[in-house]
DNA sequence: ATTACTTTTGCAACATTGTTGCATTAAGGA
DNA sequence: TCCTTAATGCAACAATGTTGCAAAAGTAAT
């Protein structure tokens, strides 16, 4: 399976780097304007999961959000924090913000989903 | 508004609450074998939450879950940290751990959410 | 440039989750 | 028991995500 650079990917991937912010299925298939079908855009940000370019967040709704890959060119992390505004509804990832917590024994972690809600620098 | 004590409501507060881990409406549904209409669990959930008999927890794969309030008899906070299992899918309060970050300024945070993922103890 | 191979796409169809309006039912106090 | 109104059932709808399959397009070799 050799990965193809197709229109709707090449576009897609654009999008979501120069964003600031994380962006869902719907917010992209807006800013596509047509360009193409709504399942071609999921499945070019599957595409795009799996050769690490982007990484997802569960936002505080459940609304699945798209951000670029920052630090993990090296190894592939997602251990920072999230920042969800209730006022803007932006989510933006803090890249340099990492929590700390004690966990009981006999628990294997293998992912973490952090975010914070309230009011975001803009807004507050 | 006077809160009333209905049948559907007894009982989805009742599973809830004896449930060791958080449940979602499907999850609900299944258990009631048709006691009610799958809207009217939306609609008791809902209520549940304003009555602070239960809590709200979003997944990592989006999927919205209920569990009940063990310590926020006295003020309302969940600031617990919540593990979700892949294999057994099941997702668990962990009460007792609360993280801590220190975020950059200006930012007002007024709820969290953190899952974490991976194996629980029956599991690993 | 043409061909051949295979990934990617569009479209239709479907499943799941959640919401709303409205007529009917039922809880609980008088 | 009666009355008020909260709660329910049902139908209809919207949003999100998935799948199968034929058609289109990317890529490398000729
Ligand atoms: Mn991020
Ligand atoms: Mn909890
Ligand atoms: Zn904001
Ligand atoms: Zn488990």
């Amino acid at each position: 399976m050799k990965p193809r650079n197709t229109k709707a990917k090449t576009k897609i991937k654009e999008l979501i780097i120069s964003s600031y912010t994380a962006l869902s299925q719907s917010e992209i298939q807006n800013s596509l304007q047509g360009l193409c079908d709504r399942v071609t855009i999921y499945r070019v940000l599957e595409r795009l999961l799996d050769e690490d370019i982007i990484h997802k967040i569960v936002n505080t709704d459940g609304v699945i959000k798209f951000a670029s890959c920052q630090s993990c060119s090296s190894e592939h992390s997602h251990n920072h924090i999230h920042f969800s505004c209730q006022k803007c509804k932006s989510l933006t990832c803090l890249e340099d913000v990492e929590p700390t917590y004690k966990l009981p024994n006999n628990y294997k972690v293998s992912e973490m989903n952090f975010t914070l809600s309230g009011l975001c620098p803009q807004c507050s």
